[in-house]
DNA sequence: CGGGAAGTTGAAGCCAGTCAAGATTTGTGG
DNA sequence: CCACAAATCTTGACTGGCTTCAACTTCCCG
């Protein structure tokens, strides 16, 4: 009993372009199952060459990669509406590992048949090519929190940008939404440790610009959050929804 | 006078995927000139809206974007090969400024003949996402470097990969390699300080793993650096050529 | 020959890492 | 439903890698 894409709860969303009639049955007939997991556990693991792709239909997780001496970088979130798999589908193998933060469902494609499906819909590559021109804008943006601002700037980046997404998903309620990851992914996403991690948010909290606890975001101010940030806010480009 | 795609120079390296001939022959049509700019100059501003598209044919240039206090992160190098645009071509604007730091010969591309390209060339717009694809592999391996490796680590993993991709298109000479950018490049990718940058350059310079002066890098034994660095080498991607 | 850009070197200070221990929450088996 | 273990979060103290400041050198180009 899989959701049809007919009936996508997620493509009503404004951070997602329009799709359409013709395309919806396209991913129909390109979508082979949907996967349930709970959280922990590994969607795809970093070297290997999964045969699946995947887009996240409800749940978040981590995409991280970890370096020979045992560090680990988180190099983003991923929430509903994400595509998960590319880099398997195109190149040999996962440049990164990635891994359920809560519960997940999500939707399950033929790695085997992307290829055939570019060419028989010439439209849905040109999107899948957006969405990862999406994530490389994404990771620039990263790159440039980890390596030119401060602790206390990056994590408000990052809350920022966490919420801002969570909103345009209808993931967020008033001023608050839940997350599932721990201090230490949100450490490893930045490059901090997750003692000045934990000091830094709790620096947020007192200042009232951002609280985090118990597994619940809340942002009174967006601006004034984003502004201790140094960014701009509103700027969640558009994307594709595979 | 421009360079036929059927001649290209780059082609025949091992770094890019093979193309077929009618590939080949469809570039040359896409193709509408070339471009050649001396250091310094700017390809594309960051917000802009570029109705080119680029292919890096000779030279090396910086994608970088810059904050709202002044600051400034090099996202990546450009090599010849590289693709430059993609994100305006696609997306409403540039989310980085690419700038030249060695003269460049471009070939030149129409923005607005990237969608009716797709369409009529699958299997080219199969190889621009598997671009794309390449591009967020390295940029989450320089994340990984500037969130977690000590500034000795990423300084030795940088030139590693430079060197590495240097000698992949033919720009190395025995053991050696010019480099266009300056020490405030390599620091602004690296999110160090430029005295930092150049105080760890000479100590990589007196233990004998690497040696960049005089616009020369020079590295005797890569594994030893890449020790250093804790990445293995070899594993620069095959990529295709637009 | 003057001036600016890039590279070099030394000294001082701080942001963030590491170490360590305790508090709180979550999970699990009896 | 409780007891114990494991995971996660907190907090304090100390340390050090890296930044900042500042001055000087070298190179290049008009």
């Amino acid at each position: 009993m899989t959701t049809p894409c007919q009936k996508c709860p997620l493509r009503r969303h404004d951070l997602f372009t329009d799709m359409s009639d013709d395309n919806v049955q396209a991913m129909q007939r390109f979508k082979v199952g949907e996967l349930t997991v709970d959280a922990g556990t590994p969607l795809l693991i970093e070297g290997s060459n999964s045969p699946q792709l995947f887009t996240a239909l409800r749940g978040m997780g981590i995409r991280y990669k970890t370096t020979i001496d045992g560090r680990r970088q988180v190099v983003n979130f991923v929430f509903p509406g994400d595509f998960i798999g590319l880099q398997a589908g195109l190149m040999k193998e996962m440049a990164h590992s990635v891994e359920a933060r809560s519960r997940m469902t999500l939707c399950v494609f033929n790695r085997s048949e992307l290829y055939s499906f570019f060419r028989s819909h010439p439209e849905r590559a040109f999107d899948i090519t957006w969405l990862a021109a999406v994530e490389e804008h994404f990771l620039g943006e990263a790159l440039t929190s980890i390596g030119q601002r401060t602790a206390k700037q990056a994590l408000a980046w990052a809350l920022v940008r966490i919420f801002e997404r969570g909103s345009m998903i209808g993931l967020t309620n008033n001023r608050s939404m839940k997350l599932p990851f721990r201090q230490q992914d949100l450490a490893d996403a930045l490059g901090l440790s997750l003692v000045h991690t934990n000091k830094t948010l709790s620096q947020l909290r007192d200042s009232q610009l951002a609280n985090w606890s118990d597994g619940q975001l809340t942002i009174n101010d967006t601006e004034k959050l984003a502004a201790v940030a140094g960014v701009e806010t509103g700027l969640v480009p558009r994307r594709p929804l595979m």
